[in-house]
DNA sequence: ATGTGCATGGGAACCATTCTCACTTGCGGT
DNA sequence: ACCGCAAGTGAGAATGGTTCCCATGCACAT
């Protein structure tokens, strides 16, 4: 029942040669000028799919815009982003687990989710940055 | 050259009155049920300018809306909120502050900020949600 | 090759938030 | 108390990311 389509194909060869996180829109745009013609409304569907399958992560930067990336983990992670670049470092955080698991049982709390996100600059754009200023 | 108006004195009283995380168009509607007539454009800018001083924690849930919450501590902290009723606890994470520094600086990242947010069901409305169903 | 129903895409709709701008008002100065 | 004016307000328009609609397209099982 899943259709494996041209728009589709584009998006997974385009998310596979992407390591940042990237928006919809900036996805869209890669696609047009890699040459290939796709919907912006397939690519915000197509990347909902991708993300209720777990086959990408999402998260909001601070403009609330959602951000898509995918991660070689499929386990449960965090990530360190570059608010500049997008560009990504996976993290393992068992200590954010635990903390998170005791914190929500302790105050009587169920179905406790938790986001945990860094921002930052990276080496390489701060680099950047301190040239013109 | 920031004045004391009808509409600021009564969002703050409004904020003094509530421990729960709420969006501006949840306070602005508390505000018309309070009597008060302000309007929303102002209980945004209001919340806006709280925020930027550090007087009103701000929060985005899963829908991206932004919450607000006037907190007890001052000092930076983070929160395990109800997704259903807005309840919140405030929480001291020290461990999960120095987690943030330590990865930040292991990776080259300057300027890292964190986000850490614990969203669940409270027990009052866990008790509620059985009933149904 | 054909049929069926999932997929696509352009534009409209949605919705939280911000902007505009004419009007109001707090408040320091007199 | 009275002025003057910059700060504040609010109703509605604008913004912008995302979703919805629906006529058309196309993947794929038969
Ligand atoms: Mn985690
Ligand atoms: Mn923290
Ligand atoms: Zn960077
Ligand atoms: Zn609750």
């Amino acid at each position: 029942m899943q259709r494996m389509t041209r728009q589709r194909a584009a998006v997974g060869e385009l998310l596979a040669d992407t390591d940042d996180f990237r928006s919809a829109q900036q996805l869209h745009e890669m696609l047009r000028e890699a040459g290939h013609s796709v919907g912006l409304a397939t690519v915000y569907r197509t990347m909902q799919t991708l993300a209720e399958n777990g086959d990408v992560d999402v998260l909001r930067n601070a403009e609330g815009e959602s951000l898509y990336r995918r991660c070689r983990k499929q386990v449960h992670h965090h990530h360190l982003v570059c608010r500049d670049c997008g560009r990504t470092v996976e993290l393992d955080a068992a200590i954010v687990e635990h903390w998170a698991a005791e914190v929500g049982q302790a105050h009587g709390f169920v179905d406790v989710e938790h986001t945990a996100e860094l921002f930052g600059t990276c080496a390489q754009c701060a680099r950047r940055g301190s040239h013109d200023a």
